[in-house]
DNA sequence: GTATATAAACTAATTATGTTAGTTTGTCAA
DNA sequence: TTGACAAACTAACATAATTAGTTTATATAC
């Protein structure tokens, strides 16, 4: 009676990015999941292991992703114009794909060899275009993570709707990660 | 037989808040907090209207507390110093009550007005202290907006769990509130 | 003091979701 | 052709939120 539909993994994982980036990622139900693939719910299971399983895989995929794409905007750039490329191309992805960023967010546990992986991915990027600034390690990683808080904190309030104001937002990212690089360099040069 | 407990809708809250925060709040379900009131589940619909209700009550509670303890934190300080101050109080009332704060993130929506009137309180602080540096409207905006999302994204990224690394995230935070009202000022002296 | 109105508890039932167990059936390969 | 396996299925169950309708403690009116 059952006859077989071409379902895998893989498009699985393909209708529940749609979803999360289309309503959010509380909108990724295994009911909506396996209502878009023409399937009764606990066929899915043959594919992923449960909720968690899914919802795991999303967010590998998108800092996976998410390291590609900023890895590709830090190519041929350097120092000031490799900051601002990157978190331009992080912001990109981020409005492409916000339901799965939210998915992101979680610390890796230790037996996500996966994600830990495709979290260093990104993490290295960020080093990477540090790196010529010649910083002391323990430097490099304070400035890292500030980076990080800024772009990411930017991004979450835009894309949680929480500047509610008519002002350009594009604006408003630009000077932001101006003023980041700004700082950074007078930072730099007092504090080391 | 139901003997009267002496339950208003400010201890399901108190009782609410204080599993966001030991557990997130995902772990905030009526089972719950109904068993930690020691009633029944569908008891509690005498005193909140459901779920959502719960939620927005406690993201009123959320925002209306942390401007709060922001506000007391800016009383008396001046310039660089009632910034430094209030991202302190920030980052404080973050880590203190972390499951809360998550439930303050969306944007109000246009007919909860209790929430709107919290998060004018909030932005209401951020605009008083940068008042003193005399920008134009448009500048300040952009500079809330930053100031915003450099604190937004350090704290969120910590209770994540984000900074993986043995690094002090005290002095990483305050590197951070350094960087930024330097790139400010330096911001200031070029852009205006 | 007694009666009554109301608030606040309750039980019962419905819906939605995730999950597991066990079954059937295409399909590919020996 | 047949037999093993993958991938669909049905059935059943647990947890959660919610609504409807019922009971009862308690404060207030008389």
């Amino acid at each position: 009676m059952p006859p077989r539909k071409h379902i895998d993994r893989q498009r699985v994982l393909d209708v529940s990015i749609a979803l999360a980036d289309a309503h959010g990622f509380e909108a990724v139900t295994l009911a909506a999941v396996a209502d878009q693939l023409g399937i009764r719910v606990p066929s899915l299971y043959n594919h992923i292991s449960g909720l968690p399983g899914l919802r795991y895989e999303m967010a590998v995929w998108g800092v996976h992703r998410l390291g590609k794409t900023i890895r590709r905007a830090a190519v041929g750039k350097a120092g000031d114009n490799a900051i601002l490329s990157v978190a331009d191309a992080y912001r990109a992805f981020v409005h492409e794909h916000p339901g799965v960023y939210a998915l992101t967010l979680r610390a890796p546990a230790p037996d996500q060899a996966e994600l830990i992986a495709a979290s260093q991915g990104v993490l290295d990027v960020v080093l990477a275009i540090l790196e010529p600034y010649g910083l002391s390690q323990d430097a490099m990683l304070h400035v890292t993570r500030g980076l990080r808080s800024v772009i990411h904190g930017f991004v979450d309030l835009e894309i949680a709707g929480g500047f509610g104001l008519a002002l350009d937002r594009d604006e408003s990212y630009r000077h932001l990660i101006q003023i980041f690089i700004q700082g950074f360099h007078a930072w730099q040069r007092n504090d080391t």
